[in-house]
DNA sequence: ACAATATTAAACTGAAAGGTTAAATTTTAG
DNA sequence: CTAAAATTTAACCTTTCAGTTTAATATTGT
């Protein structure tokens, strides 16, 4: 039943919201929104070994969170935040639901039990 | 440096994220939008055994996503997704930084080069 | 009391995640 | 040319994850 297009939506969905779940790399986009910064800049306040943290920058750039823009042996790195539209978007979906089941509740009350009485 | 505050905070992103991180949890998710769901309902679909999608369940809810309502034998289960708002807002923080940034730049291009004309 | 139903618990497996250290690669500087 | 610097690769280890199957635990209907 899913599209080959919403196959690949899917799986990036999983790749995004998995780069999202570990602090880890949570902190570095967080460093990141600072603005650039090479890789080493990036390891340098981890309690963690240059190989560990270049391995998660890997996991942000799969996810499309990060690009690298690779000068002679430097790699700089930046933030790539349009990516998180797509997650942003699923979200909202289920925000926007839980919403809309708010609103009726709220016209239901106002309607049914103008003054409030009977709570549970 | 995290406060203990700040340290659950960050331990509730990864179990909010990780739940959202597999597909099968997030099909649950889009099911019990429809509406509340014994387990068994919420197992039928999938081609997995029960104990599995019993498994899922207990992520979602251990994110506090999903809510769970004993009634005997049969647990009712339906949606919570307030808790989407902890990965809504720390979505949010990033993607208000990269607006500002392209407002930046739109105005930085306004200035400068109005016409559009030195181009990399 | 009994059998069927709804669900979790336990024990296991294979694969993926996150870390380590040591080597390989590429680029720059002297 | 050679040494140092910036990164990744490779090989390995341990823990977590997602799934399985088989048992255990309620609860309900007869």
């Amino acid at each position: 039943m899913p599209s080959l297009a919403e196959e690949g939506a899917e799986r990036q969905l999983d790749r995004l919201f998995h780069a999202l779940s570990d602090r880890t790399r949570r902190q570095l986009m967080a460093r990141l929104a600072l603005g650039e910064a090479k890789v080493t800049e990036l390891a340098a306040p981890f309690d963690m070994s240059l190989p560990a943290v270049s391995k998660h920058i890997v996991v942000l750039e799969k996810a499309g969170l990060l690009r690298r823009r690779v000068e002679g042996r430097v790699h700089y790195c930046s933030l790539s935040p349009e990516a998180l539209e797509d997650a942003s978007d699923w979200i909202a979906f289920y925000q926007q639901f839980w919403k809309r089941r708010l609103d009726s509740l709220a016209q239901w009350l106002a309607k049914e039990d103008p003054k409030g009485e009977g709570a549970e």
